[in-house]
DNA sequence: ATCAACATATGATTTAAGTCATATGTCTGA
DNA sequence: TCAGACATATGACTTAAATCATATGTTGAT
């Protein structure tokens, strides 16, 4: 019924304009959700390392991103009819499928009101305060990527950490981000 | 069971850190959570005028945030208890309530799509292209809560509409924008 | 081991938006 | 109907971030 796969880095799980057919789980790697803006520059919607990749497209008729792999991935496809036979018949599954759209729904409820913030100092303190654990946030996939996140360009993020450490509100080893 | 109640203006549905007891629903009026950023100034997460609120909070132990009627409004109270109740007795209701979480999440990542751009100018053409019908949208609340809502000043807003309507990109009449 | 591609980093300059000020328009409650 | 509160609007000035340039550090493929 479910199918494990392995795709390179780079390649497509699914395009925007096509019909879902499989639920798509991130087992290792990472796959992103990008739509291409008006400029031409592709923007994230959702970066998964563990878990359901596009959870909202259960029930529509057609896919609104692209899903692309961003490092080679470990993934397992399920039949959307699989699924929503099991949503339909175990009210447990679908107690925590339902649990898993509401965390999304506040994590991105976060990254609203983190995006809403004028200063990328702002934005960094609210991203470590937020989504980090005890005041410290691993920057998984890069500082330039991370800009993008966090809506600012790559260039002023490396200046704002910087001018954050040396302010000693933040310090840095490597990938981690801590609060002094 | 469920019970309707009127609220005034300015009055709270609940306040953070408070435990979840009712799930409310939206009949008239309209309803906002929000949370209060460092600064004092008050972020709006989301902003309901018919269905529910804060519907992520169906199992969390307690809020995150504020709901704020900002106009008078008519509610109906549902006991959590009562909707876990029916998520889990009734698969066609959990369906839809999986349906709504799964708007949600994408009314959110287009919010976050926006709120990634650079400029005013673009974030007011991609909210008529998203949240707008045929190249219209409706103001409901006025520009200056939408600028809270695009992330930017007032005064930005103001600018920059009447910038667009000058280079003849969109059109207004008194609260509905158009594009030309 | 070397090269190419890319991330990190920082300086110089420009620009869009924020801030502050002020004025008019609109609504609401006494 | 009047007054106060608030939204809309626009100008002047400031500022933070974008942009453009350049340099070093890191990584991966051949």
């Amino acid at each position: 019924m479910c199918k494990s796969a392995s795709v390179k880095k780079g390649s497509l799980l699914f395009q925007t304009g096509k019909k879902p057919q499989w639920m798509f789980f991130v087992v290792s790697g990472e796959v992103t959700l990008e739509r291409m803006s008006q400029q031409g520059d592709p923007v994230v919607l959702q970066r998964t390392r563990y878990g359901f990749v596009s959870e909202a497209s259960l029930q529509s008729p057609k896919y609104h991103c692209d899903a692309r792999a961003v490092a080679n991935a470990d993934i397992i496809q399920i039949p959307l009819t699989c699924l929503a036979d099991a949503l339909n018949k175990d009210p447990a599954f679908a107690g925590r499928w339902i649990s898993m759209l509401n965390q999304e729904v506040k994590r991105l409820r976060l990254q609203c009101e983190r995006l809403n913030m004028k200063s990328v100092k702002d934005r960094v303190l609210h991203l470590i305060n937020t989504e980090g654990k005890d005041g410290q946030y691993h920057v998984n996939t890069g500082l330039k990527s991370l800009a993008g996140e966090l809506g600012v360009t790559h260039e002023a993020l490396y200046r704002t950490l910087a001018s954050l450490e040396r302010e000693e509100v933040i310090t840095r080893q490597s990938s981690l981000l801590g609060l002094t």
